[in-house]
DNA sequence: ATATTGCAAATTGGATCCAAAAAATAGATG
DNA sequence: CATCTATTTTTTGGATCCAATTTGCAATAT
């Protein structure tokens, strides 16, 4: 994992860095889940000593990103595929009604930023940065919303899946697909046409979710059949 | 604020009691707003060192329901009127959802459950449980939704919000509207009609939040006055 | 009287230390 | 050789201590 104080902003706290950190590494699939974080080998890889990077691991777990049993320490909190399911379902309850309320007052500087994020996939090779891109491109088209609290929890679902997202949209066309959909959706933004915009966002999350539940039902099939055979 | 460590469990850690009993403190409204929670204050109350204090109020923080700057402590937030209206907004949003879905799966041990605490409202004279009654009765309806992630977001709305409730329900007719309101979903549960308890929950939502923020609104300005003058 | 500067008290973030619990390892026993 | 038990090692939750920062107050200057 990455150590980059300046990033996220001048006076930052010891245990705000190390749960930025921790949190881009949970998220990005670094950490692969079940793995236990300890507290000392964090503490050395900080250079801190283990106070903050308790506090640290105390937010990652308020946040449902790991699991924690009395002394036994930190794990990567591992989703089943219902709950995996569940998150999906309730981002195609939140974002449809998220992207219709900011419609009406979207301005032209976020709807030419959605733009600019949308076409920006095509040119990026990094597909570890394809996570990102696309929580850029829906983020722009939600902010006018002037909803923090349905973003905050938007955010949030989004931190529990993406992990699981990555090596699908790589193995599979997922990522293509998702493409194609959010220019859809940025043509029904255009026209200011919010039902369509909300329905085919619905759609888009829901697709996302099915091809992800699909992709993980057989791996995980797999990783079964590996360990009995 | 009560301490009382056998409530929460039996091996609870010390900064598991904490964080639960300041939850409550604050959700019942005991801390007031704007009211700052030092951390050897309250480690002197529960007989323990400023750690395990430190971990709650991070606890606390991650969920929003104090604020914190870099040495100057922690501060019960107080939410503006537009925040108090998109969590109700929130929730007339995903709670209809989760009835929707629980309805065709719903156990009678659990629709017995929130007839209880439906009824329960008649004889409980203690304005300081209806909070806690009215969450039961819901949440007995929702359960068995099998939705635990939803579940604990509208846990999470309920406690940024409950608080500025109480007031409310005990100086006008809120809660008589209230006990109403859920004979009615009750009966639409009853009849196994989704789209009507579903509706019904929804207006039962919104009507309480337009009561709260009309009574913010009223009493905020009134303070503001008293304050003027 | 009011604003300003300097110092002391209060408060927090973090380091170090300690005790309790769990995991790992070695030894005894069938 | 497998299994159970005792002991050592790891690891965590919490206590105590320290340094950095803010806040309150008093003395001073205007």
């Amino acid at each position: 994992m990455k150590v980059k104080a300046t990033d996220i902003g001048q006076m930052a706290s010891a245990s705000e860095v190390i749960f930025e950190a921790l949190r881009e590494a949970i998220t990005q699939g670094e950490v692969k889940e079940g793995e236990a974080l300890r507290q000392d080998r964090i503490a050395r890889m900080f250079n801190v000593s283990r106070i903050p990077v308790r506090e640290a691991l105390t937010r990652l777990e308020e946040q449902g990103l790991v699991s924690t049993q009395r002394y036994r320490g930190a794990v990567v909190s591992s989703l089943s595929i219902a709950e995996i399911e569940e998150v999906f379902e309730f981002r195609a309850l939140i974002e449809p009604e998220v992207l219709r309320l900011a419609i009406p007052r979207m301005s032209e500087a976020a709807l030419a930023r959605a733009g600019d994020f949308a076409a920006s996939f095509a040119s990026e090779p990094d597909s570890a940065r394809w996570g990102e891109l696309n929580r850029r491109f829906h983020y722009a088209l939600y902010e006018d919303s002037a909803r923090p609290y349905y973003l905050s929890t938007i955010n949030a679902a989004l931190d529990r899946v993406d992990r699981y997202s990555r090596a699908q949209l790589v193995l599979t066309d997922g990522m293509a697909r998702a493409q194609r959909e959010h220019e859809q959706i940025l043509a029904a933004v255009v026209a200011r046409d919010a039902d369509q915009a909300a329905a085919l966002t619905r759609e888009h999350i829901l697709a996302a979710g099915r091809s992800l539940v699909d992709f993980l039902s057989r791996s995980r099939a797999g990783e079964k059949a590996v360990l009995a055979g």
